[in-house]
DNA sequence: TAGATTGTTAATCGATTAACAATC
DNA sequence: TAGATTGTTAATCGATTAACAATC
């Protein structure tokens, strides 16, 4: 499926309605622009703008049927089938991360983003695993991404080793990377970076501190 | 000092800026927006604009002076005075979150946000400490936000467990939260609320593997 | 003085909201 | 049929970019 251009500011937007569908769903076999939009912080006629983008999926007078929708969503979003993830990068936020993604994919049936693979420099961890996910020695990458198809991955690696690390998944075909060294990684057009920057985060709400 | 209803888009800016200059600093002891942009990914224009919403601080025909731009950015951000954060919630990932923090603290002479309290529900926890910042029981919260003078305060403590402890923390006098557990926390207008939802985040990736 | 670069105003772009005909 | 709510078009709003006179 090849919905080309959509903005991002939309593709955000989709996990929240998945949100909120997965809480309504035991209650109500349909939901309104109005209601979802209410419990997504947004407005209706955006809620129904964000949908229209990929179909028409409500129905006049009634609403979008809530499973129906999670369907469509899920496949939008290719939560339709399991994804493969690995973490680069087993330091205490990296193994923080490990553990807490696997709970969920373990918790949530409808997590499919399951962790496969742990990557790390220290030779001391070689073998170990976190909950049953192995690690592997950083020159290891391109391999046992190749042979597990693994198309996500998580950097918590110091900022000095990013890029490089970077450059190492990208070449090996990840499409999508969770960043949380601080850093700017560069990478080619095709590839997918998300940002979590701790003190970046931290600074920018030490202004409205001050209100 | 009160710069009224500038947009968050530009404060989010600022600790980027900050960022280049301290880059810099050694190297230079001026820059244009030109460069200032280029290395924070933004327009030149924007970054003269970004600016021009607190003073004036460029000088035609040479740009900004590093060291006085760093000490305006610091002023306007409440960073050239000591903030004291808390942690609530010592799972793995707040764990991860306090020994992470606190080596950027003592590392960088330039991040002025200390963490100084940690809390959790869990009573084994109490009287240790990480890194040297002590664990105190939830029921503690109000006096010890009071007595610590804390500014500033970082929720990761499960989802269920969330709301209450944000109500705890904005009735303590916490004007700015880092809330890193997937709900939407509903506060009073003048606290600041910033999210970081890891799933969410997964999730929005999860689209662009498809590409 | 000539060249560079600011601060600012006007133009553009993109995203959100409002409105409403179509229709369940 | 009457009421509700969609999908979509037009209007609004806000943020970014371009342009340029002022000036170091």
């Amino acid at each position: 499926m090849a919905w080309k251009g959509i903005s991002d500011a939309v593709i955000r937007r989709l996990p929240i309605y998945l949100r909120v569908l997965e809480e309504v769903r035991d209650k109500q076999p349909s939901i309104s622009s109005q209601e979802l939009g209410a419990k997504a912080s947004v407005t209706p006629a955006l809620v129904r703008k964000d949908l229209a983008w990929f179909g028409e999926f409500g129905k006049q007078g009634v609403g979008y049927d809530v499973g129906f929708l999670q369907d469509e969503l899920r496949k939008i979003l290719h939560l339709d089938e399991p994804l493969h993830m690995a973490l680069v990068g087993v330091g205490s936020l990296g193994h923080a991360l490990a553990r807490y993604n696997r709970r969920r994919f373990l918790e949530d049936p409808i997590f499919t983003i399951k962790l496969v693979a742990l990557f790390d420099v220290n030779p001391k961890l070689m073998g170990d695993t976190i909950d049953g996910v192995p690690i592997y020695g950083l020159e290891e990458i391109a391999r046992i991404i190749r042979e597990l198809e693994i198309q996500l991955a998580i950097i918590t690696v110091p900022a000095d080793a990013a890029q490089a690390v970077s450059n190492t998944l990208v070449d090996a075909g990840i499409k999508a990377i969770l960043n949380f060294a601080p850093v700017q990684l560069e990478v080619s057009d095709n590839v997918h970076v998300a940002n979590v920057d701790l003190s970046l985060e931290l600074q920018r709400l030490a202004y409205y501190v001050g209100l």
